[in-house]
RNA sequence: GCCCAGAUAGCUCAGUCGGUAGAGCAGUAGACUGAAAAUCUACGUGUCGCUGGUUCGAUUCCGGCUCUGGGCA
């Protein structure tokens, strides 16, 4: 018997939250988080972070898991939720994960195995310095002589992969080509549907442009600085997210307010295309449009409907 | 009213010593292994403000006009 596991993602502001409540309490299910920046806590208006009054007691797994100073990778999120999968399976309820982040849901749906490939710090700094004296090239030029095939697939502009891909040679001895044959592989052991909200590009836009006006009303500015103010630094990774970087950009006086806000929307709208990109590219996902429903309820019949049947 | 500078891609601008033009950003498409809200790749036709003149040929040089800055009154 096949674990249950249902997806739904989409891009960001396109209105997963709201479904995921009205769907889990229909399919007496319970929401895991597939959100790289929500897993922060204290980071709840610039990630659009659900409330624990929204929540209507859906159990909420995966959100405000760290601190901001903390790391968390895939291969945590793989092993914390797919973890979670089963224990909700056990107790005869409907994990459903929500969110946008397109490498942890594959880390879900593919067979991703990250145990034999950990990183290596030092080794990456080592590269890091290397690449800043002799340039990505040289980098790239040294995937080459391990592992052609692979430096034939990454931009030799790409630091960050180059450094992986050198990583993975140096840390399991293995070519990342070659790990890369047991990659991608569609995972079977879930009894799976995944759900992809779309919309107009343009609508989708003006949604995310007013999505982030309103978290300026909410006091973003006001979260980030407490979040500084707890002593935490600007350089972390956590704020290096949209709607900080630009507030923290904002409040050290090297761009006005209004710059700032374009800058969130800006990257808001890229990122929500990148994301786009990502998820139309498994095959498995089922699209819905949302501009083809006149109601939310429309909707979430339309897609509870779809659960229903293919779980069948 | 006078003087100066500008008017070129959706935006900011570069450029053509006269042979109808190109960067960044935006936009669109794509990639994706332990940072992924990250990182990277590809894609550039637009009455070169309008109108006369010179010229084989003007977006480019000259004149006029319109508009926008800035200065002087």
């Amino acid at each position: 018997m096949k674990e249950n596991l249902f997806i739904l993602i989409g891009p960001t502001a396109i209105g997963k939250t709201d479904l995921s409540i009205d769907l889990a309490k229909k399919l007496n299910g319970e929401i895991i988080s597939a959100d790289s920046m929500q897993i922060y806590k204290y980071m709840d208006i610039g990630t659009a972070k659900i409330r624990k009054n929204e929540m209507d007691n859906i159990p909420h797994y995966l959100i405000d898991m760290i601190y901001p100073d903390e790391e968390y990778t895939v291969a945590d999120y793989q092993r914390d939720a797919t973890k979670l999968v089963t224990d909700i399976n056990l107790r005869n309820k409907l994990p459903i994960v929500v969110g946008g982040t397109g490498l942890y849901i594959n880390s879900l749906v593919y067979n991703l195995n990250f145990t034999k490939s950990p990183p290596n710090d030092e080794y990456r700094l080592e590269l890091e310095k290397l690449a800043d004296i002799y340039g990505d090239s040289y980098l790239h030029e040294k995937l080459a002589e391990v592992d052609f095939e692979s430096s034939k697939s990454i931009s030799k502009n790409d630091r960050k992969r180059i450094i992986r891909a050198l990583e993975v040679y140096e840390v399991t001895g293995k070519t990342m080509s070659e790990h890369n044959k047991d990659f991608r592989r569609e995972i079977d052991k879930y009894s799976l549907t995944m759900i992809c909200l779309n919309m107009d590009r343009k609508k989708l836009y003006d949604r995310i442009n007013r999505r982030v006006d309103i978290m300026i009303e909410n006091g973003l500015i006001d979260e980030v600085n407490n979040i500084l103010n707890m002593g935490y630094s600007k350089d972390l990774v956590s704020l290096k997210g949209i709607g900080y970087k630009e507030i923290i950009m904002y409040l050290e006086g090297d761009v006005s307010l209004d710059t700032a806000i374009e800058k969130i929307k800006q990257g808001s709208r890229n990122y929500a295309k990148r994301q786009l990109t990502w998820f139309r590219r498994d095959k498995r996902i089922k699209w819905i449009d949302k501009d083809d429903f006149g109601s939310f309820d429309d909707l979430s019949n339309y897609v509870y409907n779809y659960v229903n049947r293919c779980s069948q």
